[in-house]
DNA sequence: TATTAATATCGTAATATTGCAATATTAGAA
DNA sequence: TTCTAATATTGCAATATTACGATATTAATA
């Protein structure tokens, strides 16, 4: 086999595991990082900032947009890429939760 | 190809992207939430509360291991395994970062 | 010691990901 | 309209992931 048996899991499990996975490449966050790092969100450099190939930089840029973690606007002959906050926002609220609901475990373990 | 450049990227980009990954499947997402839902960490049902079979929910437990995500210690019959929670706080503290970076950029865009 | 229960590992098939060269597309500039 | 720059798409090879049956391992129990 090899594809994931996405319907035995819950909506909320697929949807933040889609966005994990997406940002699960260390090119990907870079990207992450560089477009946190612009002011506007018109980054036409995005390319030569990253140590791969364009078509490879392009590929990335579209599964980032795929899962909805950034989103793209034509902006003339450029296009414009900027953080999806939503996105975001969902994946901060799963560790924000995971994070504090391990730190109050009242029985310490391994 | 197919393996990723990992030396052409900050340690930190690396670290983030294996931990990101590691949750980017829903099985793993639901483990989490398991773990989290349990009191201790003696968790011999893992493989019951997935629908997946076992040998899968093995390999899932395996590449959160090493992805440091959880931690498993042998205790008698069964296996220990419980959140990690230095790995939840990297990732908690980056999607904090972004945002909040996010929320408070000066132009709007896209 | 034999049995049982819990978990891991092996082997393998199906599919997905990663990366890039070549090529296409598209919009502005000359 | 032709040229150029920016980005996307196609095609393909290498590798990784996912899933599970079969089997191994390991420790408690009868």
């Amino acid at each position: 086999m090899g594809a994931s048996k996405t319907d035995h899991f819950t909506e909320e499990q697929n949807t933040l595991a889609i966005l994990a996975k997406a940002v699960g490449h260390p090119a990907r966050v870079a990207i992450i990082q560089y477009l946190l790092s612009v002011e506007t969100c018109i980054c036409g450099d995005i390319v030569n900032v990253l140590p791969l190939a364009q078509p490879t930089v392009s590929q990335h840029l579209k599964e980032l947009k795929n899962a909805g973690i950034i989103k793209g606007n034509i902006e003339g002959n450029a296009i414009c890429y900027c953080l999806n906050e939503e996105a975001v926002e969902l994946l901060h609220q799963f560790f924000a939760n995971v994070s504090s609901k391990i730190s109050s475990k009242t029985k310490s373990c391994c």
